[in-house]
RNA sequence: GCCCGGGUGGCGGAACGGCAGACGCAGGAGACUUAAAAUCUCCUGGGGGAAACCCCAUGCAGGUUCGAUCCCUGCCCCGGGCACCA
């Protein structure tokens, strides 16, 4: 098959090669100075990890950022389209380790392999502006990203139980964790350890990270609401419930002050630091002490089982109630996670499920107070939870306030007693960005033993990674055995210091790096000020949806700070962004483990680039999941040799000189008033709004749809033994080519050559349908006789209601099915349809 | 359990509340050809009918409406997010 294809008539590797000369000789999609170029629209990418091959799959995301690209430079925007590498990162490690080829090696050798591909699927991205995040000229500006952080407290050292992935041999963000308690990277799971880690203080943001969403109203409701939930902010009381026999308090947050009467116990989480104390104190029971270790150990593998029964036991200790001043047993349970809140609670049995069911199993007291009309019986049956709103009841002088006037007076008492305050809880926890890994940009931190902490000077920077290292198979960072890395200079008194040898966790370098690619290359600053307060936010973001949360967060919070920091004026990285839908084969996502992919090399190869972008864009709606199908890849090549043909016979039978856009511009005179050269331009015009239209909003797979019915339009003329060489067709080739070459640049390009050019189809502008051309004298309307579809008629495109009426009921076929009944009603559709209701 | 998506021909998918299935793939018939490929033309949701046409059909059951794939209620499946979050 590969034979006959060639022989086709559409030279496609000849369109490329000549497009691709034009718009570098051209320079089309380069910015020579940011603070010049007029009317601004950056369109980005995310950055790819440079693995290797790309397959078809990536090629959705990278083809829709060039489609917008090109349809925003034809519209007369000067479009920033740069790309770069997120090169950092542990598969050149492990290939180091197993192949024992340097990461740098195999990272550089990547990252020319899929350059190579990206350029041969004819992308339009200024690679003068390339950056990967592994180059020094690069991390030393996430290292001074680092430096200030910790200047303004937003980076700090830890311990803490942490995610430990036992494959990658290193520490793993919160995000970084999936939902079943595996590594987000490779599927192992997820272990806890205690270790001193290095923090960014995303909590800080945690508010304005939360409120901003309100403003991304061009983002993905759904990543704002995986962004909501993540955040998960609870409003409540942080209420302090001292103890017998000592000074100290346990502090619990609640979401129901309201029902703190009903409290009937307290709860710690095993890893509560007052249960550490008084292990360490001897003063828990056996049981207690037994039941902690325990739990210690199951949590670090079963820290995400759900189902686990309920357990706890006894400490022995009591607290006291803050407002009846009632001894509460205090227990420890399984239940209770350290990770959110104090790590304690105050059980309400009557109205938390969780609590009721413990103490049922345990015999605790359960105390109803919240009833949702006191009238009635109790909402509390003794079988569950009633955790609704409602009255307070059994609550002493709040007795009768409603839920949300209960919460305030309880938390307003207890304030006067200095026993609790009101309080805004979150789920976010801080940023854990410390990897013990090689392959990243070091921490500019030393450790000095006199000094303590001390920051690496800015003037010291990058750190760089030393290059000759060892990779051992046990995966250990080979920083930790440099001695040359290792030993360093105390900048602070001179001793000696040791370095840091954690690096950043990756999603530091992607954090920032929309930024740098308005200076690519300045060795002065990060970035350049006021160049990147005139380019973003990025006005179109374009990648998967698996970077929902982490990305998409990490980078809004690191802008928030720069924006504190006044060295950028906005507040957000990303105006509108879209998340791109995978593309499966067999069903299932194409990877390189599943053997499934789709190799874009072979395709672009026989059928031409055009062919494979116009066929990704009409596979589906560009941001759902979408099945590859080979055949239809050569349906798209069908309708690109169509297209071309069609333009090949439309410039042999009109000549150029009826051609050039100057001639269309004056045959608007010769356009025909009626007949079949005015219904082809009704339909151009139609179909030339429709696509104008879905291109705006990124419909691009109906888009594609309409540039067939567009061919189909100008053949069906032809067949029709309409003549090529009239205005209308010449009008048509114009806008349908322009209309075409944000999708299939190389072809639509080569046609408009053939057309008479002038210039790139890129610089020609962007059609607008013509209202008047759109317009037709007589519509069909549908007749309806009672919601069902009779018959169709013909009216003036004027006609008022009386006339169509009077049409509608005359119809034969209306007359039939109203025969010997009464006409009700007739409802008219302007344009659409005559509904005539008869009984 | 809660919160988002989604369920339409053999397949991918179209349809401001207004002719369900655009466009494409696959399939069928035909033209061209010694033949095949390529290309072109026509047909192609199901059922009934010689035909004109008629009936059924957008996960299921209701509702609102002159009219519902679209809006509302309940339910069933599929995908995603959150989840002993206090």
């Amino acid at each position: 098959m590969g034979n006959s294809v060639t022989k086709t008539s559409y030279p496609f590797h000849e369109l490329e090669k000549a497009a691709r000369k034009l718009w570098k000789d051209e320079g089309l999609f380069e910015i020579r100075d940011p603070m010049k170029a007029e009317r601004p629209f950056y369109c980005l990418n995310m950055f790819p990890y440079p693995s290797g091959d790309l397959h078809v799959g990536h090629g959705r995301n990278y083809i829709l950022g060039d489609v917008v690209t090109r349809l925003k430079r034809m519209q007369g925007y000067a479009v920033l389209t740069p790309m770069g590498w997120d090169a950092f990162g542990l598969p050149a490690e492990n290939a180091a380790i197993a192949n024992q080829i340097h990461p740098a090696t195999w990272t550089k050798k990547n990252i020319a392999r899929m350059k190579e591909q990206l350029v041969h699927w004819g992308l339009a991205y200024d690679w003068d502006r390339e950056i990967a995040s592994c180059d020094p000229s690069y991390y030393k500006w996430t290292q001074w990203l680092f430096l200030k952080l910790y200047e303004r407290g937003l980076a700090y050292r830890a311990k803490g139980a942490v995610n430990w992935c036992p494959s990658c041999n290193t520490v793993l963000a919160n995000e970084q964790v999936l939902p079943d308690g595996t590594c987000e990277r490779c599927g192992t799971p997820v272990e806890t350890r205690e270790l001193e880690q290095w923090y960014f203080k995303i909590t800080e943001y945690a508010d304005p990270l939360l409120r901003d969403l309100e403003q991304l109203t061009h983002w993905p409701e759904k990543v704002r609401t995986m962004q909501t939930n993540w955040i998960g902010r609870s409003e409540g009381a942080q209420i302090r419930f001292p103890f017998e026999g000592s000074s100290d308090v346990i502090e619990v947050f609640t979401t129901r002050p309201d029902t703190l009467l009903g409290a009937t116990y307290v709860v710690l989480a095993a890893e509560h630091p007052l249960v550490t104390r008084l292990k360490s104190e001897g003063k828990l029971p056996r049981a207690a002490t037994d039941l902690v270790e325990r739990l210690k150990k199951a949590r670090v593998s079963n820290r995400f089982l759900v189902e686990t029964e309920k357990e706890g036991t006894e400490t022995g200790i009591h607290a006291v109630h803050p407002l009846t001043g009632a001894k509460l047993p205090v227990w420890i349970a399984n239940y209770v996670l350290m990770g959110y809140g104090t790590g304690a609670i105050m059980a309400v049995p009557a109205h938390d499920q969780r609590d009721f069911e413990f103490a049922q199993k345990y015999g605790l007291p359960i105390v109803e107070v919240i009833r949702p009309d006191p009238k009635q019986g109790a909402a509390y049956d003794g079988t569950a939870a009633y955790e609704g709103e409602g009255k307070l009841v059994n609550s002493g002088k709040f007795d009768g306030l409603w839920s949300a006037e209960g919460k305030r007076a309880i938390t307003e008492a207890l304030a006067a007693k200095g026993a609790g305050e009101p309080r805004v809880n979150y789920r976010l926890r801080d940023w854990l960005i410390s990897r013990q890994r090689y392959w990243g940009a070091p921490i500019p931190i030393l450790y000095c033993d006199k000094c303590g902490v001390v920051p690496v000077p800015e003037s010291d920077l990058p750190v760089l990674l030393p290059d000759q290292v060892e990779f051992k198979p046990t995966g250990e960072s080979p920083l930790r055995t440099n001695e040359k890395f290792l030993r360093a200079k105390c900048p602070k008194c001179g001793g000696t210091a040791r370095r840091e040898t954690d690096t950043m966790d990756t999603f530091v370098d992607s954090s920032w790096y929309f930024l740098r690619f308005l200076s690519p290359t300045d060795s002065k600053r990060p970035f350049d000020t006021p160049a990147v307060n005139r380019w973003l936010p990025v006005n179109q973001y374009i990648g998967g949806v698996e970077h929902a949360i982490l990305h998409l967060l990490y980078s809004r919070f690191i802008v928030k700070v720069l924006r504190d920091m006044k060295l950028i004026s906005f507040s957000e990285p990303f105006e509108r962004l879209f998340t791109q839908g995978m593309i499966t084969k067999n069903g299932v996502k194409m990877s390189k483990s599943k053997k499934n992919t789709v190799a874009p090399d072979d395709l672009i190869e026989r059928y031409g680039t055009d062919t494979v972008r116009l066929y990704t864009l009409f596979i589906g709606p560009p941001e759902k999941d979408a099945e590859w199908n080979d055949r239809g890849v050569e349906g798209a090549f069908r309708f690109l040799q169509r297209y071309w043909k069609l333009t090949m016979d439309v410039v042999d039978t009109a000549g150029a000189e009826t051609l050039s856009p100057s001639a269309v511009k004056r045959a608007s005179a010769g356009f025909a008033p009626s007949g079949p050269r005015r219904d082809l331009r009704r339909r151009v015009h139609q179909l030339t709004h429709q696509i104008v239209t879905d291109m705006d909003r990124l419909h691009l797979n109906t888009a594609v749809s309409g540039m067939m019915q567009y061919v189909n339009a100008l053949d069906e003329f032809r067949d029709g033994g309409g003549d090529l060489t009239v205005p209308e067709v010449t009008e048509a080739m114009h806008l349908g080519t322009r209309l075409l070459a944000p999708m299939a640049p190389n072809t639509a390009e080569g046609a408009w050559q053939g057309l008479g050019g002038p210039g790139s189809i890129f610089t020609s502008g962007w059609p607008a349908p013509s209202k008047e051309a759109m317009q037709s004298d007589t519509i069909s309307l549908v007749v309806q006789v009672n919601g069902k579809v009779r018959s169709s008629i013909e009216v003036p495109a004027g006609a008022d209601k009386a006339t169509i009426e009077s049409a509608a009921l005359a119809d034969p076929k209306v007359r039939t099915y109203a025969a010997g009944k009464q006409v009700a009603q007739v409802i008219i559709v302007p344009g659409r349809l005559v509904n005539v209701v008869v009984k």
